[in-house]
DNA sequence: TTGTATGCGTTATCAC
DNA sequence: GTGATAACGCATACAA
């Protein structure tokens, strides 16, 4: 009897086996290419297994080995963070990096109070290894990974030796950028930046303050803006700028930027000449701005990649870098001329 | 309340049984509610997993169910829309109906014309079902997964009655939000939106038509810039548009909006005196401009948590609606007073 | 109600 | 080089 019509069903290792007359750790032994094998019987399997389209269970080889294949990226969800294209663009660089060692990755969402979904998948055993992707001053995800011993790292700058960290170096990204702005004639530079309970914004603001101590003026408290979230502290802090004689504000990422654009415009200011605005950080929100906007340049799908190859190199138990430190840009833009 | 020390030691089953003295299968119906069992066996087994944390491992369970417990959500990395916040935002929300269900969410990236990530995923079994978060007019993933016969459902509009799908009615909020600017009195309205390529634009365009068709001007193609990606053609099309004399802009997304409202202002064009402005999807991009700006607010996160309940609903066999369709408001602002 | 036996599809450890 | 066979941990049809 002639079977043309394909069969749909799911094809194993033993039914590969039957088929070529070999056994199953063999055929096993072929495909993996573990241990001692024939030539010609690889050959004959790769072949089979070709044109059958065989897909191994990866359930199966999971099980048999304890290891997942899957990545786990956090993600945090508070609302002032859940539009941010920064976790977005990440995310597709640690895809990608997943995909080309045959991982995949699982996306869990925690909230900076609640890591239950964290404890989850760990709990679960659904992941190999985890990247957390934003990092908190007192962060109880690090804190509670520590504990489980499972791999992982962290996107973020921290003093704390125990944690494998990538990130930009902010602080004398912000530093630099900061100085050259001052350098560039502004006396009173503003700083408008969000929580200091993220890692990331004491970073921006130990680069600013180490900048404006050693300027002319100094560092005036009057003029710096910490734990900004809404957009009413946001406007009376662009209020507050302007009052205190400020002649350039510093924003802490591109959020705050473009609400203080908002605000500059509303109140008339315009840009460079009434005021100068550079940015901590850069994404589309502020790509396209009139005028376009000085800002530190990141490639953050590229932190993606590497944060996702590094994790798998840890999986692999290769040994990894502590701190790995990623480039970045300072463009200078028509807002700070 | 005493934290009880972690046990490192990896508790099976088998060894619940054993220290129990029953039997693995009755420890297991005890734990999965399946089948007869008494309700004081059933105590004690509970109260031991509890004492002893115990966790089951998922990986055996899949193995031997043939059901990961795993939803994938394909993501498109198109550099266009790489940044958009729907996609994040979106995704929040699936991973909330998710691990409101036990489920994890297995994010894969796609571009429109290889989809050789999400065929992996699915050859490799490693998820239940999927949900494409953008459609395509000529779509390859979701022509794909019909062909496997995979539980899977597109977020947006499509004629096909093969998909299963859950949207917002673009079409008629677009119809009544061009339709209630043609009312305030705007004459000309312009259109600048994107790829017809994409599902979406397609029934946001047919809205912005039957609106136009109906008025006393009628449809004026002069004023209509499709597949708008680029600054650029942006620009352009909005000198276009004010060279042909139209009096408000219609914009296909948020993206575009805040590019022509960077125009806009380039151009010493004030909103509302000199033009009126709208935009047929809200996010933070817009939320906070000066002036505030009319469009169509749409619940991202809640279309999210939907299409994941939704798809957790259909691997689990239920019957489910084949459309679904989510409410949307009409956000009335000063851009178009 | 509970226990026994078997299957899920691999990988790994041995002999041969 | 190759082939039985035992894990891996759980679910389940069937027997008791």
């Amino acid at each position: 009897m002639k079977e043309n019509i394909p069969t749909k069903k799911k094809i194993s290792l033993d039914d590969i086996a039957r088929e070529l007359g070999l056994s199953k750790s063999t055929v096993s032994r072929a495909l993996s290419g573990k241990g001692r094998i024939g030539a010609e019987t690889s050959a004959r399997v790769h072949q089979y297994v070709k044109d059958m389209d065989y897909a191994p269970n990866l359930i199966a080889r999971s099980l048999a080995q304890s290891k997942t294949y899957n990545l786990g990226v956090i993600l945090p969800a508070d609302s002032d963070l859940a539009e941010k294209p920064f976790f977005q663009v990440f995310l597709l660089g640690a895809c990608e990096a997943a995909a080309a060692n045959d991982y995949d990755v699982v996306v869990t969402v925690v909230v900076e109070k609640d890591i239950s979904a964290l404890k989850r998948l760990v709990h679960n055993k659904k992941v190999d290894g985890i990247i957390l992707t934003r990092l908190l001053v007192h962060d109880l995800a690090a804190t509670y990974l520590k504990k489980t011993g499972i791999p992982f790292l962290v996107v973020g700058s921290s003093s704390d030796d125990a944690l494998v960290q990538i990130d930009t170096d902010h602080e004398t990204a912000c530093e630099k950028l900061t100085s050259l702005l001052i350098s560039m004639g502004n006396r009173k530079t503003a700083l408008i930046i969000g929580s200091d309970e993220h890692a990331v914004n004491v970073s921006r603001y130990r680069g600013y303050a180490m900048a404006t101590e050693g300027s002319a003026e100094g560092l005036d408290r009057r003029i710096i803006f910490q734990n900004i979230g809404t957009k009413t502290a946001m406007d009376k802090s662009v209020e507050a700028a302007i009052r205190e004689g400020a002649d350039c504000i510093l924003c802490g990422d591109d959020i705050i930027c473009s609400q203080v654009l908002s605000k500059l415009n509303n109140m008339g200011l315009s840009i460079p000449d009434g005021i100068r605005v550079a940015s901590f950080y850069d994404s589309a929100h502020l790509k396209y701005n009139n005028p376009p906007i000085t800002a530190l340049e990141i490639d953050v799908k590229e932190l993606g990649v590497v944060a996702g190859q590094s994790l798998i190199d840890m999986i692999s138990g290769k040994e990894i870098k502590k701190r790995t430190i990623l480039n970045y840009q300072i463009a200078l833009k028509r807002s700070t001329q």
